[in-house]
DNA sequence: CTTGAACTTCACGTCGGCGTCAAATTTTAG
DNA sequence: CTAAAATTTGACGCCGACGTGAAGTTCAAG
């Protein structure tokens, strides 16, 4: 497969999937004339590197997850994934406790705008 | 009161304050020699903005609904800063529903991590 | 009056995830 | 075989909220 089919199966653009090559996400082999060559799996690996940038994931942090994520375990790497994956689960679960503080003081704001309105007869 | 004043009282920087009245944010009145002078009611206004800024609000947002949040209402402004909230609230809450359904996926990649750590007598 | 702290404007640096243009090459269709 | 489409690498652009000097001016204290 080539780039630009794994772009339009996946919805990443060309200069997306080659930035997460040059990233280290992804892989691919080349032709003779140097022309990228994708695999079918490439097709869910990309959608699953997707979803962990939507999820607000660096790709640093993509990448030190992937490995055991995609990848037969061994003992050395399944500590150490172990240990980033649950650091990466609390710093997520912060970053949501925080956005949803900012939600609550959004509806507080909405609120008293609610309230507002209601006392008038405009 | 001068910038460094008001920047101790409120904690952000002096750069930050000069950032704010350069957005449109915070206005000051100036001495002979041209050094910005802030105020009391000032202090409220930067925290309130740090407020907001901490909601993830951009400056663009914020600018949007300071009218409203700082003048006296009218129709017109309170229309449509109630758009804006609901709609940054929203857009807020879908992020919060990502966020969430990413953690969800990073707990089953750790609850397979353990389950593999246990069936493994290393 | 002098010192030096606080202040002024100007303007480049930062970070991440690409967008976008450019020139050269490769592949594919006819 | 040729023309056109796809792909290659390289490199600058962008956004947002400031950080970080730099060089010059002003203010408050002694």
């Amino acid at each position: 497969m080539r780039i630009g089919d794994l772009s339009a199966r996946t919805g990443a653009t060309t200069r997306a999937l080659r930035y997460y090559e040059e990233q280290g996400l992804l892989t691919s082999t080349r032709s003779a004339g140097g022309h990228r060559r994708f695999t079918e799996q490439d097709v869910d690996r990309v959608r699953y590197l997707q979803r962990l940038y939507l999820a607000g994931l660096s790709s640093q942090t993509i990448l030190a997850l992937l490995p055991w994520c995609l990848s037969t375990p061994t003992p050395d790497n399944t500590d150490a994934a172990f240990a980033r994956m649950t650091e990466e689960r609390e710093k997520l679960d912060a970053h949501i406790a925080e956005l949803s503080r900012t939600r609550d003081s959004l509806d507080d704001l909405i609120a008293g705008n609610r309230a507002f309105r209601a006392s008038k007869a405009w």
